[in-house]
This record gives C-alpha cells, structure tokens and sequence, in this order.
DNA sequence: CGCAGACTTGACCGCGCTCAATGCGAGTGG
DNA sequence: CCACTCGCATTGAGCGCGGTCAAGTCTGCG
C-alpha cells in the first residue's frame, strides 16, 4: 500500500533539522539550539510516498504526526454512507495529523497528492519532550489552536461564500503559502486535481470547472490543467471578500 | 458589558473540582487526586454572566479558557465584512476558548446564551501545571484535538448534508450531551435561538423553522419555541446519516 | 397594555447540483 | 506510429433545494 522507504543508516542522508530549509515554519523558534539536538534524535526523516499512497488512514492507531518536506498531502475524513470530506492541504512546512492528536486512532486519512516525503514525530518520544522542552508545548499548542481556526475558516466558507469567493480564497491561500517559502506567489502547480478542491470547498466538480473559466476569461487568472498564473490578485482578494451588504462608498446613508 | 461577578472570599462558595458535578466530563482521569488540588489553587471559579454577556471578545488579549459550570455558551467569529459564523455551542461540561491556546488574542467570541456560570482556567499558570502534571497536557491535546474533529464534522454537515440532516444531527448531538449529564435525552430546553441554530449550520431562519414544523408534522418531534421532545429518536438518526446512495437493501446489484 | 424581538408561514426565484455528452492528455499495447 | 482506453476536465441543459422578501403571529418584558 503505501511505500515507505527508511533511507540509509541514519548519518549519511539524516539532514538535521537545523538545516533544513523549512526550519523556520515547522519549529520555528520554539526551541534552543541545544533542543534542536534532543528533537532530532525522535524525528524520524526520509519517508517517501508516491502519488495515491496513504501516509495514514482514518481509524487506524495512531503513533505519529508528519511534517510534509517536500510534495503534498490532503487529509480527509469519511462518514459511514461512505461520503468523504476533504479537510485539509498540506504543503512542505505544515503538520500534518495534529486532529488525532492523544486519540487512539487517526481521525482521517492523509492520502499523498504527488510523490511527497515526510519527517516523521513519534508521539510517544513527543510526550517526553514536550515534557522536558516547555518552548515545544507551546509550540504544539498554538499549531493545534490554529489548526481549529483553520477549520472555523473554512466553515465559514461552506456556509456564507457562493463559489466564486470560495475558490478565490482558495487561490490565495495557497499563493502565500507558496510565497512564504520563497516560491512565486502568482504562478504555481496545484498539487490537487479538481475533484479535491471540489470537496474541500463544498462544490460539485462543474461548478470549480466553471468558476475556473470564468476567472479566465475576466483575466484574473491564467489556468491549463494544473498549471495557474494569478493575473489580478487585487481583484481576487476583492472577490474573496466580497461583503453581503454594499460596500461602504456605494451605501445610501 | 459583561458583567463578572468573583464571589466571596474563595473559601465560602469555592466548591472543589473534586466535588464538582462535572468534574468527570471537564476533567476526566486526566490528573491524580493530588493534582487536583494544585489545579483547584489555579482555577477561578464562580464567574456568573448574563445573558447576552460577552464570557470573552474576538481580538481581545488571550488570557484564559473557562469552563462552562451551567448555562450555556456559543462561539463566533466575524469577518472584516461584518458577516459571522457560530462556530460552536458550549454546555456544562465543555471547555471554551481552546481555539486561541497560545495565541496572542481571542480568536473568537464566546457569548452567554442564558445566564451562564464559568471556570476560568488562567494560560500563564496552566504553562505550569501541563509543565508539572503529564497527565494534564496530555488532557489538553486531547481536549483540542476534539475541537479540531467536531469543526471537521461541522464542514462535512455544511458541504454535504441537507437542511434536514443538519438540523436532526445537531438534535441528537444536544440529546446526548444531555444525557452524559444524566438529563433527559428526549425532552430539554434549547439553550440558543433559531437564528443561532440557522447561523451554525448554514441556513436561513426560515428553513430551520420550516424543518422544525415538519419534523412536528412527522410525528419525530414536539417543538413549543425553546421547549423540544424527540419523539422518535431512530428516525432521526436515520434521517442524519442518510446516504446519497440508496440503502444496501435497495441497491440492484 | 403595548412594543420589540423572535418565530412562523407563504410566494417566488436563483445559485449551484445533476445528468449527460464531449474534449483532452497520458499511458499502453498492437 | 496510431488506436484504444482510462482518468480528468470542460461545457451545456434543466431543475430543485434552500435563500430572499414580505406578512403575519407569538412571546416575554417593561
């Protein structure tokens, strides 16, 4: 199912964690150097997955969370009928399985959108360090605390965005994402197909196809497949925003 | 605006956490009885709102999460635009405010729904306690991590589920939330009003009140304004899970 | 008693879903 | 090299759920 592989004897590909260049979003400055070191003996580094392979899957026991190195990952969760939600993307940087966190088993299943690899932190070994690393319980206290304003966020999508606000959102979300390490912010490949974005926002596939082509053909964007070039990113914030009421210079008192 | 009232001089009406009625729902198993007397010296309790009383303002400096001891809570948040979405219901038992752990200000608002008494569980000495007691951090990531699954599931009610299924998941979530505090699980009051059930789960008021009289006509339920009966608790589940495919029973193949 | 806010009910309509057909690119095998 | 397939994306036609707008009713409170 999914193919992990364990890379080397640990020395010759282990980069440590101070080097890596995603250091500063994934532990940003939570720690000491001195911590850097105790953190590094639990991370588990290198596991790589393909496209489709399952980095966990919903229900079953739950042993680690995964910082994504490079690639992508999307997690969803999914009801007895069997209808699946997409909750989440997660792009290198980000921690993936913090919803499960001190549960038993993984609340959702985390499914790699490209080839992607991980570092890998054993709750087990997290327990202690939380323990003797105060800086690093915060840490983890404020990603969790975000993680649930993420989710607020994107509820608030589903229940008062039309489509066009909400793949607007979208869009932007993730160009700062990009943007924060370094990459362009107009001009990017989605790692997910349609078929996710659809779910995630609460869309039918069409509609996300539609909206698409029409951003277009106003020439906000510039979309081939996965391919997009954001053109006017003003105007996408302005839609992504978009107040019921009128905006305030056009109201009547 | 909210009024706060600190009672006595801690000795007089300063029940303990151990004798707490909620003290298995707030606190379970997490922390020793010796630990629990450490906690009681951190925890503020008698905190009594009003309702319409502000427990906490989004954007306001983070100081404390609380712990609902009666009454009851809703949270929100409210975009630049003006337009809010409730982002939860809080009972005695539950804790609010684990949105903003580690955050410089409250990321949403907490309001009494009726006249609500609170625990204030104060950040800066909770860094202490979690530091001292495994047990209790361990409580906390798993306290958020639920947070993070609930809102999960309030995305998947908004993107997925009909106005039907929204309204009967969110009676049976009140029904057994009643019933953890040995209360009737088929007759209670609702704490909020219909434009807070309507906001929550992504509706107008009018279609939650037209479910709500259907329902009535249906024979599933008995609803007078704020007084509600479950008549007929299978169908409702039936009516919550219901899957876009046909049931197993009716499929060809 | 009267007012304001909450709730209900009805008529109408539009956004986005459904269903169905077609387009398109990548991988596969003859 | 083309033919074929399979998955993914696009486009069009039609319609239904739930939103909007507008009255009307109920409730609690001063």
């Amino acid at each position: 199912m999914a193919q992990s592989i364990k890379i080397g004897k640990s020395s010759s590909l282990k980069a440590s964690c101070q080097q890596c260049s995603l250091s500063n979003l994934c532990l940003p400055l939570a720690v000491s150097e001195d911590d850097l070191a105790r953190l590094e003996d639990v991370i588990q580094q290198g596991h790589i997955f393909n496209r489709g392979d399952y980095v966990f899957e919903q229900s079953t026991p739950f042993r680690s969370c995964f910082a994504v190195r490079s690639g992508a990952v999307k997690t969803s969760i999914v009801t007895e009928n069997g209808d699946e939600q997409v909750t989440g993307f997660f792009l290198p940087g980000e921690l993936v399985g913090l919803d499960s966190m001190s549960s038993a088993n993984y609340a959702c299943s985390a499914k790699a959108l490209e080839r992607t690899s991980v570092c890998e932190l054993p709750v087990e070994h997290l327990d202690d360090l939380t323990h003797k690393l105060p800086g690093l319980q915060h840490h983890f206290f404020h990603l969790m605390s975000q993680e649930i304003q993420n989710s607020h966020q994107l509820a608030l999508m589903l229940s008062k965005r039309t489509a066009e606000e909400r793949i607007a959102s979208l869009l932007l979300s993730l160009s700062s994402r990009f943007a924060r390490r370094k990459l362009s912010a107009t001009q990017f490949n989605l790692p997910m197909a349609r078929n996710d974005i659809a779910n995630f926002l609460g869309l039918a596939v069409e509609t996300v196809s539609r909206v698409f082509t029409r951003f277009q053909n106003q020439g906000l964007i510039r979309a081939r497949g996965r391919e997009v070039e954001l053109l006017d990113i003003e105007a996408l914030q302005g839609i992504s925003q978009e107040a019921e009421d009128q905006p305030a210079c056009q109201r009547k008192s």
